[in-house]
RNA sequence: GCCCGGGUGGCGGAACAGGCAGACGCGCCGGUCUCAAAAACCGGUUCCUUCACGGGAGUGCGGGUUCGAUCCCCGCCCCGGGCACCA
């Protein structure tokens, strides 16, 4: 008698055994493949969603396949523990955010134990932890070392809901708090930075050599950098009574080829110039109208493209070097003090913004490229002057084409990238007038943050010394507990911590009391984890060497830019201090789609979310891992099914019931396959091909029709077995699949597998540490094949002939399985796709 | 506007690398078992047409290359995402 599945019983059996066992324990071995499988570290913000319980068990079946196969695989877990939402639960159940977060992790973790995931628990890392965040600082200070940090006052991004300040990457599109979504305030502040952009261009160059990451995030990637080459240019400014000055004021421009066209220059409203300009003038006024009412918008209110320009002359000029022409100058607000120098030559024929502003102000607008085809060329070709003032164009031309009203330059092909760029940058440069010249939207890595739960900044204001490092033998510097959250306190109002002595001239100084972004803790952890316990260095250069790079990194597409690009950067820098020696810390990078439910994401505000422990209690661990897998590929989105789960324990139970049977049944057979009969080499053939598949999938992450082959194979062993009769049954064969299918199953649902491998079919060792079964091509090799048969194009017929037929053999049958097709017509030329199909085209 | 994805039955999805479109699952329909139901098992299920054999159409739309296109090329439409007065 048979028990029937029940993975209630089996799931904490075996969770314990293999805990109690040791079994994910992993260290170096040199004499073995490494593989470094490493999935995003969790948030502790409390219960696991199914979003979790994806990407862990997309992780935990590569890496449990691939320690099977023989690979020394690296699998850790851990948390990433700062941040402002253990503050805010702290503030509103009036408890310590560190007792939250230890409290969620603990919760976590019982979760991930439940789904039975394979994580080597000694290395967790949890960055809170003292031992971990203390390393974060040396990693701050070793950057100062290198010039890599500053502190400088700018205007940032404030959130005036997490009451801190926000690196650019976390101001999402709309202006809105990457956490909050309240709408960020710009305020000029003295903040920490990480200078970042000083690599700007190898982590934009360096985007092509990832070759396993999606298309998807590299763009993306490219894009924030933004990296626009281009040239800058002085213009010469003039007088209060219009005479060339001594001073300059530089532009950047992608476009140096249309200067000739440049007829008004701007300046931001926050340029500092521009007040200086129009002080005590008649102009003052209009201009300081324009300002005034730039500072008053938001953010986002500016930057809505289709609102109509405003501005105001300031009454002064500059000269344009490349005619000599006097240039109003112009305070306009759609120009942005954030990117390049914050003033703009304006060319209001080649550039559509300039062009409204043009026609508003009525200012000129002469054309200086032109298509190729534009009747107007002729009469332009030759003249060097201004010939014609104003364009009668609807907007702007900003294509390739000819440079007209250009002095020497008259005639020469140009556009974005083409010969009159070059051409006009080389004229500049040899005058001293500019300079070829590349911009780069990437802002440097705004880090201080104005919170309590986060790793404190290890820097000292000394009145008489300035800013000091904290002495690396000081770190780390600790996070006090002491601190009343709840009242909103931060380490700012902790005289017992920021009261302290410069380490430099021993007088009284006051300690940095911000604390760092909390992705500077998420951009190493994945090198902590090759040495998590190391308390006397960052991690061991050689332990690093051995496990680093992450072979696969899996995580969601929200981080696409700010921890993938953050991590990058680390790297890079820890390269440039030889604690490693490879230049990318992801090789191979896997976005797992989201789990959606009625079209919506799953949220606690849709009121949509299907909560994993629910599923557990249900159908059990097993169950959900293979449903998530199975109802979508990894990397898109999947739409929650209870069917579909249903289906799944559906067939789980199927599986059960079959290997039970044929343990029953083929009790202590010979444990190889005798596969003597049609029926029996067909089914030892679809086993074989199933290996190969399930093989293959895993590796290219196709998890889902990993699942669909094995049901095939249930189905094969199913219809075997109502087939032939119970006394003509070959044992060893059964018994073989049985083995094989539980061994293919081993990674996916691993409590159920062991069961059936370690009770049902009475095996000594435990199912995970088996080695892989090997894919027998030969075996899986059909004798015959079924050939389709086309008629221009069309399926006409189907032969059946032995897999290794010769061509001529093969169209001989295929010709006289479709002769009906054929009558009186012509045989014009015949195509054998080997096993597939053969192609007749006739007349 | 620029840059990435994507569009296949009632649904989720499959089709290595240009070779039989729709694997596998869900749902639905029919059957076996049962007093009955559930469970389980067996069979069917792209659409149109035909009693049937068969025939025709079909992977967002329109062209092209090819013996052959879901796949490659050109031109569009729609959906999702990122960036965006970036000079």
């Amino acid at each position: 008698m048979t028990r029937s599945y029940d993975p209630h019983v089996i799931e904490p059996k075996w969770q314990n055994a293999w805990e109690r066992d040791g079994l994910y324990s992993v260290a170096e071995d040199p004499t073995r493949p490494k593989y470094y499988l490493l999935e995003m570290f969790p948030y502790p913000s409390g219960d696991i969603h199914m979003g979790h319980v994806r990407n862990y068990t997309i992780g935990d079946v590569v890496a449990r396949q691939l320690t099977m196969a023989g690979h020394q695989v690296l699998h850790p877990i851990g948390w990433d523990a700062f941040g402002l939402p253990a503050e805010n639960a702290a503030i509103k159940s009036n408890t310590h955010p560190a007792e939250w977060t230890y409290a969620n992790i603990e919760k976590q973790k019982a979760s991930f134990k439940r789904m039975g995931f394979s994580y080597d628990w000694d290395r967790t890392v949890i960055t809170c932890d003292e031992g971990y965040y203390r390393w974060g600082q040396w990693i701050f200070l070793k950057f100062w070392e290198r010039g890599l940090v500053e502190r400088k006052s700018s205007p940032v991004n404030w959130c005036p809901s997490c009451k801190t300040v926000l690196a650019n990457e976390q101001v999402l599109g709309g202006g809105e708090c990457w956490r909050c979504k309240s709408i960020v305030e710009k305020r000029e502040l003295e903040q920490w930075y990480f200078k970042i952009t000083e690599y700007a261009d190898e982590l934009l160059d360096d985007l092509t050599t990832l070759t396993g990451w999606p298309e998807r995030v590299k763009a993306m990637q490219a894009n924030w950098i933004g990296r626009s080459e281009g040239a800058e240019v002085d213009f010469t400014l003039c007088d209060a009574a219009g005479e060339p000055a001594e001073s300059t004021i530089t532009v950047f421009t992608t476009r140096p080829d249309t200067l000739f066209g440049c007829t008004f220059f701007l300046l931001a409203p926050e340029h500092p110039l521009v007040r200086e300009l129009v002080e005590g003038t008649e102009y003052a006024a209009p201009v300081m109208e324009v300002v005034d009412a730039a500072a008053k918008e938001t953010s986002v209110e500016r930057a809505l493209g289709e609102r109509e320009k405003r501005g105001a002359f300031t009454g002064r000029y500059v000269i344009n070097p490349v005619n000599n022409e006097k240039v109003p100058v112009w305070v306009a607000d759609y120009v942005l003090m954030e990117y390049g120098t914050g003033a703009v030559m304006a060319v209001p024929c080649g550039d559509q913004r300039d062009f409204e502003f043009a026609r508003k102000y009525g200012l000129p607008i002469p054309p200086v490229v032109l298509p190729e085809d534009d009747p107007a060329l002729e009469a332009l070709r030759e003249a060097r002057g201004r010939v014609i003032d104003n364009v009668t164009w609807e907007c702007a031309y900003s294509g390739p084409g000819i440079m007209v009203q250009s002095g020497a330059f008259t005639g020469m092909p140009t556009g974005a990238g083409g010969p009159g760029v070059a051409a006009v940058t080389r004229w500049l440069e040899d005058r001293g007038k500019g300079r070829f010249a590349i911009n780069y939207r990437l802002r440097d890595w705004l880090i201080s943050r104005q919170r309590y739960w986060g790793n404190p900044i290890p820097a000292i204001h000394c009145p008489s010394c300035g800013l000091v490092p904290v002495p690396e033998c000081e770190l780390p510097v600790r996070l006090p507990r002491d601190v009343d959250i709840t009242k909103g306190e931060t380490l700012a109002d902790h005289p017992t911590f920021y009261e302290t002595v410069c380490p430099t001239c021993g007088g009284p100084a006051r300690r940095e009391t911000d604390t760092m972004d909390t992705f500077t803790c998420s951009s190493w952890y994945y090198l902590r984890y090759c040495d998590a316990r190391n308390s006397e260095a960052i991690w061991d250069v050689d332990k690093a060497a051995y496990w680093m790079p992450v072979d696969q990194y899996i995580g969601g597409i929200e981080h696409a830019i700010l921890h993938l690009l953050y991590s990058r950067f680390f790297t890079k820098v820890f390269r440039d201090m030889g604690l490693i020696s490879f230049a990318e810390p992801f090789t191979n990078l896997l976005t797992q789609g989201m789990v959606r439910k009625d079209g919506d994401v799953m949220s606690k505000s849709k009121g949509n979310v299907v909560a994993p422990e629910d599923m557990i209690a249900e159908f059990g661990a097993d169950a959900l891992r293979a449903y998530i897998l199975f109802m979508s590929p990894p990397d898109k989105d999947l739409e929650w099914s209870r069917e579909g789960l249903e289906g799944m324990y559906r067939w789980l139970s199927r599986v059960w019931r079959l290997v039970s049977e044929i343990s029953a049944e083929c009790a202590g057979g010979p444990m190889m396959a005798a596969a003597e009969g049609g029926a029996e080499k067909a089914l030892n053939r679809e086993m074989h091909r199933v290996i190969g598949k399930v093989t293959e999938d895993i590796s290219r992450f196709q998890l889902n029709t990993s699942i669909a082959s094995m049901m095939e194979l249930t189905n094969a062993a199913y219809d075997y077995r109502n087939k032939v009769a119970a006394g003509d049954r070959d044992a060893a064969l059964m018994r073989t699949v049985a083995e094989n299918l539980t061994l293919l199953l081993a990674p996916y649902v691993p409590h159920m597998a062991e069961e059936l491998w370690s009770e049902v079919l009475g095996a000594k060792s435990s199912v995970h540490r088996q080695p892989w079964p090997t894919f027998d091509a030969q075996a899986a090799a059909a004798e015959e094949v079924e050939m389709a048969v086309q008629v221009n194009g069309k399926v006409r017929g189907r032969i059946t002939v032995v897999a290794d037929l010769d061509d001529a053999a093969v169209i001989d049958a295929a010709l006289k399985q479709v002769a009906a097709h054929l009558e009186g017509k012509e045989v014009l030329k015949t195509v054998v796709v080997a096993g597939k199909l053969v192609s007749v085209v006739a007349r």
